[in-house]
RNA sequence: UGAGUCGGCCAGACGGUCGCGUCAGGUCGGCGGCCUCCGGGCCGCCGGUCCUGCCGAGGAAAGUCCGGGCUCCACAGGGCACGGUGGUGGCCAACAGCCACCCGGGGCGACCCGCGGGACAGUGCCACAGAGAGUAGACAGCCUCGAGCUCGCUCGAGGUGAUGGUGAAAGGGUGGUGUAAGAGACCACCAGCGGCCCCGGUGACGGGGCCGGCUCGGUAAACCCCACCGGGAGCAAGCCCGAGCAGUAUGCGUUCGACGGCGGCCCGCCGGAGCAUACGGGUAGGGCGCUGGAGGUGGCCAGCAAUGGUCACCCGAGAUGGAUGGCCGUCCACGACAGAACCCGGCUUAUCGGCCGACUCAUCCA
């Protein structure tokens, strides 16, 4: 588990990363990656949360791959801008991927990712 | 040695490195109290980063199929409905569980299997085939009588459930008496049913004797009948604390100025119509429930056993977007099914493999 500090703790949380206006979104076949800023939470650090859903695998199967992909995060957590909050997203073929297949996934759809929600952030928010 | 039956146990190992959660200790900060040689110290509570230490998924954690504990709601008493259970005795908090036994079936045997009450309380159903399927039934066949003639067949009247064929099942079986041919029509024995009696057993039931009428199918996982049991919802149960906003009450106020701001106090200046306190309800949020229990392990005692009693020792998940992991290396038999969410007792289902014990049969040796 990732620190305290840099997880998204409630369901409104998490909403708000995938649902709120000047969010970015990028995705591949593995895995679908959100990212907002929150203007209350410039300064903070950057969290993160994790969606696997039933129809990736059973409870063993999604356990693992939410640590998987956990482990992954927690290495790239120092390239992340502070102030961004980030859901990762498992697609079904995530069960199948290795650590490595999982990180390197993440690591360009998070650039990808947090490259767009810093622009359009500022557009979004500047009067 | 081979084949097999039953029961129990384990659930990759070791190392390195980077991480996570609960708890404990340290460290830092805040608040309160006490002491003070004014440097600070001690104790308590709260919070936070970092450091250290301990511990950290299962035999099924699963399916959520039963049974309880726990919590809230309901509840005079009785009946009906609905649901569940169903050989006997015992165990258990309870059970659809477990143990022992009985009955029936299978196996040479160790053992295994049975959703084991009632079909004279009533109702229903029994496909296909077949003449006939539950008040039995003459298709072929057999027998008697009558008629006809091409002289061993046809037609008609009747008898017959012994034979054939159909079927899961044809309304006891075998042998005889009997008869035109036959038939429980009658007789003996056997099977089965009912009644009475004796013996053994707590009991299911078993063993034996006598009598009776000769015989009465299956299905209750069809309705149903009998006996017994069952209130409902579930930890998102439920209990507690509780900002803000609104409500009620009281007090002080509206140029006789409450209250607020200007770092604390006084003066002064500015804003200014509300402000303060209490109360109960309660949202966001938080805490408790939350893991020490019908708990494990071992010995002794009672018991065939399930289990109970007693003594000693031990306790090692408690998360809340949800920890128990990521990566690397070595070894081997190359790792199955699978992840706690209030807790127990069971059942069922999934499962790569390995190990141990008891027993049976066959063969060989002594």
């Amino acid at each position: 588990m990732l620190p305290a500090r840099h997880r998204l703790r409630t369901g409104a949380e998490f909403t708000a990363v995938t649902r709120r206006p000047g969010g970015a979104r990028a995705g591949s076949r593995l895995l679908v990656v959100h990212a907002n800023l929150t203007d209350s939470r410039a300064a903070r650090p950057p969290r993160v949360g994790f969606v696997v859903s039933k129809n990736v695998g059973g409870a063993v199967m999604r356990n693992r791959v939410k640590r998987r992909l956990r482990a992954q995060t927690a290495r790239l957590l120092s390239t992340l801008p502070p102030g961004v909050d980030v859901v990762v997203r498992a697609q079904p073929s995530a069960a199948d991927a290795t650590s490595t297949q999982l990180g390197a996934e993440l690591e360009r759809l998070l650039a990808s990712v947090v490259a767009r929600v810093g622009t359009d952030a500022v557009g979004v928010t500047a009067p």
